[in-house]
DNA sequence: TCGAGTATTGCATTCGAAGTCAAACGGCGT
DNA sequence: ACGCCGTTTGACTTCGAATGCAATACTCGA
């Protein structure tokens, strides 16, 4: 009876134009405007419902009207479905394209990215902290997490896939680019050749899953091939690290690489200007640089550099696909999903 | 009378250790495992509340043994407060950093962000269509919305400011960096060494606000130094587009200019790129080139490029501020704050 | 030990929308 | 006009947490 009192104080409000509160309009503010009963409100909403069309009319003038919206909180409240996943990233500067067809994709299928963005200060305990506040359908994450971090999503119910992150051993979701491959065409190609017979190697954090990935499969590739001197040095995956690297490179070796592999497009643009720049020589001319991800400035003219394209728009739908799906599924098991990344011949390596 | 029966329930079902719907802990969970009454657990979760410590150590316990974290967003319900942030962003591969500075400091203050990109297929209309479903507490715009649309948030009293669009006459709060003033210190620049006879400008879509007042500034700069024969052709912010305006400019005047103006940082780069590499000329040395933005990228080696760089933290933390202010405060007034870019000379012009 | 006064605690209600269920309605055949 | 059955509709409850208020539990002085 309180609840129909208050109804009716609402009704009273709404008719009498009293916008006290100003908020936002409610299902109770559009149903006494309608002269009906929240639940028929609600109803017109929900696809499929039994709904007269005179009801439907008469409410959606009264929607029109008011310039009322569901509140999609209120209703994941129930519904126990917030139409909003979080997407963990690292580092937003650096791969902004994949935040942004995640999120193209996941809005064109009605929901919602909630962004959880680490920057060097807040550690991923912190941001997974913040993130359990959010009552989120699923997450995306392009971050390391801990094994433990991981059993947490799975207790809860909360589907998990990673971007990029391969966990062995661990049944959890994910979707990568296969780095090793890519390595591996990398330094085919820069075989290929025949005009390489020094190489160094800059890989990203020593702490980084994906640099180590790509470095084992580069060296691999390199050990094959007869070449089992090489040098490693690490940078940070920025422009800056890679133009540091070429020092401590030639630091390391007493001389320049005739080749340099890089762990990411970023060092490998760092390096080349170094090289061009500081050490006035010319690439490909006298030291040939391949990167890998493919991101946009790398195939600018200045650069052209040959490189390893992951393919970010199959990458981004499969992940959607896959978190979705065990959203509306709770059954399904944890998938592994590898793409192979595409090889993209620049001028960056001596013929 | 209901609702006791249920809580008991679930108290029977938490000391059972039921886990039938392994879904999230809540605060009944951690009532009746503490033997407490919800409002109490609610309680020790609100500074300044009144609870013994006996009964926040008793709670805390249970917290920890459950896992709890309170739901956020059924919070939101009740406070009418969110802490839910919308950020409306045109183009997420053009401005990471922006989003990154937004990002990190709405986060610090507790808050979130609910991410709403413009990808071309969706106009602003439907990407608001959505953002009025969730109860966001306010919104950052670093897109163009019509006055109507403005309207909508003073009605419904959700505080709007906005990145880098300054709405003359229209009284809303934004936070800007001077366009006009940041091209007349380029123009300037350029000007001062005396070489320069024949002004070439890329400016961008037609249809942004950015780009004239960019523009406008340029030319009445130019106009004052006696320049009033000024080329102007549009590209749309790409790299590729300012590669092909090059083009453009060639064709409308018969020759290359000696100085290009560029709109933004990008095309400043695809137009060094173009010049260098397709038509076979010095940068600076037969052509100069400027820019606007100072994005990472044009700092470069390669380019080096002249360009004006738009105090993206300052900027940040002024509309983080002003929003929040406004969110905790709702008798603010709009506020219309204007940043000076800072010129950063490389070695794009000629001397 | 008692009572006044304060500090804690619990009950019941609230936020906005959705779902359950039973009542009311509508159409139809007879 | 009556009764039956399928369709609509509305009253009430629910989700999880916060809060006003009333009911306790304490504190301390007399």
């Amino acid at each position: 009876m309180a609840k129909t009192k208050q109804v009716s104080n609402k009704a009273v409000e709404a008719e009498q134009g009293n916008d006290a509160h100003r908020g936002r309009v409610t299902s109770y503010d559009v149903a006494a405007h309608a002269g009906v009963s929240q639940s028929a409100v609600s109803r017109c909403f929900k696809p499929g419902a039994s709904v007269s069309k005179k009801m439907r009319d008469r409410v959606m003038k009264a929607v029109e009207e008011l310039g009322y919206r569901p509140n999609a909180i209120a209703r994941g409240l129930i519904t126990r479905r917030s139409n909003m996943v979080g997407v963990i990233v690292s580092n937003l500067n650096f791969y902004p394209e994949v935040l942004s067809e995640l999120n193209k994709r996941f809005i064109s299928r009605g929901v919602h990215v909630l962004l959880f963005a680490l920057d060097q200060e807040s550690d991923v305990g912190s941001i997974l902290e913040q993130l359990w506040q959010y009552p989120v359908d699923g997450v995306v994450a392009a971050a390391h997490l801990t094994p433990e971090q991981i059993a947490l999503f799975d207790e809860r119910g909360v589907p998990l896939v990673f971007y990029n992150r391969a966990y062995q051993d661990v049944p959890v979701s994910s979707v990568c680019c296969d780095q090793s491959e890519g390595e591996r065409m990398l330094v085919s190609q820069l075989a290929g050749s025949g005009k390489h017979k020094d190489f160094g190697i800059i890989a990203g954090p020593r702490d980084s899953v994906v640099s180590m990935q790509r470095t084992e499969g580069a060296l691999a590739r390199l050990k094959e091939l007869g070449f089992d001197q090489v040098n490693v040095v690490s940078g940070d995956y920025t422009y800056e690290s890679g133009r540091r690297a070429i020092g401590k490179l030639l630091e390391a070796r007493g001389e320049m690489p005739d080749a340099i592999i890089c762990a990411n497009d970023m060092m490998a643009m760092g390096c080349m200007d170094e090289l061009r720049f500081k050490h006035d020589l010319d690439v490909p001319g006298d030291v040939s640089v391949v990167g890998f991800d493919g991101v946009k400035a790398a195939a600018w003219a200045s650069f052209n550099l040959t490189t390893v394209t992951q393919p970010v728009e199959s990458m981004a739908e499969a992940v959607v696909t896959m978190l979705l799906d065990r959203i509306d599924n709770d059954g399904l098991p944890p998938e592994k999903r590898t793409f192979s990344g595409v090889l993209r011949s620049g001028g960056s390596i001596r013929q």
